[in-house]
RNA sequence: CGGGGAGUGGCGCAGCCUGGUAGCGCACCUGUUUUGGGAACAGGGGGUCGCAAGUUCGAAUCUUGUCUCCCCGACCA
């Protein structure tokens, strides 16, 4: 993509409503715009960062079995008040009347809907263990919307619904998205710890919370520093096979959030922080399946209302908590794997016919190999380019100038590390494109 | 919902107390000179001052109402 040609409304002073720093930056860095209270329109840049975290939780769902469908935003009031919720969700959810005065909603979860799909098409044992998800906008008529996309009152989230025909075979869908989760923020390169979780509306006796550590969190935690040596990616997920122990390995250890701590009955020696929740799975049994007569037949002629869990992933709010997670005070640093851009090509004189022609051959070659480049051709002045480019915070920084090609390099710039080695034209091609 | 604050060119703000027809910085447009860490000079465009009533010869400024946004608290992925 070449920036002159691009929409990247970037913003050099601090945004006054921003109090935290994934919310100033987002709105710097022209990735977000706030279209009224809690509501945001996703700019190009913030878009495309959406995208790459969507992927990943994407191939992390599929990877463990669960299946991709798509359900509505509007939903019908009737199955809420068959399940009981209508009246149980308060002001939070955003009520509407259709145009014949029909009781609808913005759906804040999928509970209900996806119950009532099942319900109608599946009969037997047989068809199970069953686990759909889908990844859709939600709404939540949050009393005080606040920190930007952290809390919004419109967000995506990927809810995923397993179905089991007895409790034993929930629980091991329950691990398998448990397993999933771990990797998933592991690949955003985010620590997140799983922390028992109070189960809140949706109601279930087995719910984890992962929790992002990051200063600005929402809720106070409290962990065992055997956190700080584990490593989600170390243990090879099999999602065939029994995940009791990864699961275990996992909750052995102390980890509460201020809502669940307990200061009577926990080790001495804890790690205390802020985090912020970018998950939540659950497994509730029959509650709904009982509600809206969810039920199979088992393989002994008897009928059984189907046990449910639901998993739920902040696809949105993942975007401000990375940012959270990874920054300096140039701007955001972004994790290769959901950087929206993976190299920023700075063309340091535009009017230079050599630095030009270089440029162009680096660019388009980057391009062939796939490689997702943001081509920096504007008439800006230096300053402006490296000010903007460590704001947007893509990885990787390709500086090509005057000055560097009289000796034959360019200079090619790491993000996180600061670092900047000189090279050939072919040296850092063939990193960027390793 | 309780408490606090703010709405004035795209953004950040001043002006309001003490009414007289709107200003500054950044951004934007044109030109010239510049050009390796947010350039300089010159010229220029853009605002019925959130909205609505009222007071007044006259309202950004005073009064009332209303809408929106932000912050603190209770609630949430």
């Amino acid at each position: 993509m070449r920036l002159s040609r691009y929409f990247l409304p970037i913003i050099k002073e601090t945004p006054s409503e921003a109090q935290i720093v994934s919310h100033r930056l987002m709105l710097r860095a022209g990735m977000i715009r706030q279209s009224s209270s809690g509501i945001y329109s996703w700019l190009p840049l913030g878009l495309k960062a959406l995208k790459k975290v969507e992927a990943i939780v994407r191939e992390e769902q599929n990877a463990a079995g669960a299946i991709e469908m798509l359900m509505p935003t509007i939903q019908s009031a009737d199955l809420w008040k068959e399940s009981g919720r209508y009246d149980d969700y308060g002001a939070e959810m955003l009520r509407i009347t259709d145009r014949h005065q029909r009781d609808m909603l913005y759906g804040p979860t999928n509970e209900e809907l996806i119950t009532d799909i099942f319900r109608r098409e599946v009969r037997s044992y047989k068809s199970l263990p069953l686990n759909m998800y889908h990844i859709q906008w939600k709404f939540r008529d949050e009393i005080r919307p606040r920190f930007g996309v952290m809390r919004g009152r419109e967000f995506l989230m990927k809810d995923a619904y397993s179905f089991d025909v007895s409790k034993e075979e929930g629980v091991k869908s329950y691990n398998r998205m448990f397993v999933a989760y771990l990797r998933t923020f592991a690949r955003m390169g985010l620590k997140a710890i799983p922390m028992r979780a109070d189960t809140g509306p949706i109601g279930g006796d087995l719910s984890h919370e992962f929790i992002v550590l990051a200063d600005t969190g929402e809720s106070e935690v409290f962990f065992d520093k055997a956190f700080d040596g584990f490593d989600p990616m170390a243990e090879k997920a099999e999602f065939g096979a029994d995940l009791q122990p990864i699961v275990d390995h996992w909750t052995s250890k102390y980890a509460a959030t201020d809502e669940m701590h307990d200061p009577e009955n926990c080790p001495a020696d804890l790690n205390e922080g802020r985090g912020i929740e970018v998950g939540h799975i659950f497994f509730f049994g029959d509650k709904y399946s009982k509600a809206l007569g969810a039920s199979v037949q088992r393989s002994d002629g008897e009928n059984t209302f189907v046990q449910m869990g639901s998993y739920g992933v902040g696809v949105s709010r993942l975007l401000g908590a990375i940012i959270e997670a990874s920054h300096d005070e140039n701007g955001i640093i972004w994790p290769e794997s959901v950087a929206p851009f993976k190299v920023g090509l700075i063309n340091m004189r535009v009017d230079d016919e050599a630095c030009s022609t270089v440029c162009e051959d680096i660019y388009s070659q980057l391009e062939a190999a796939g490689v997702d480049v943001l081509y920096e051709d504007t008439n800006e002045r230096a300053g402006g380019k490296f000010a903007k480019m460590d704001l947007i915070g893509l990885p990787w920084q390709l500086v090509v100038g005057p000055r560097g090609l009289k000796n034959g390099v360019v200079e090619l710039k790491n993000r996180a590390s600061g670092d900047r080695i000189e090279m050939t034209v072919e040296a850092a091609v063939a990193k960027l494109t390793a």
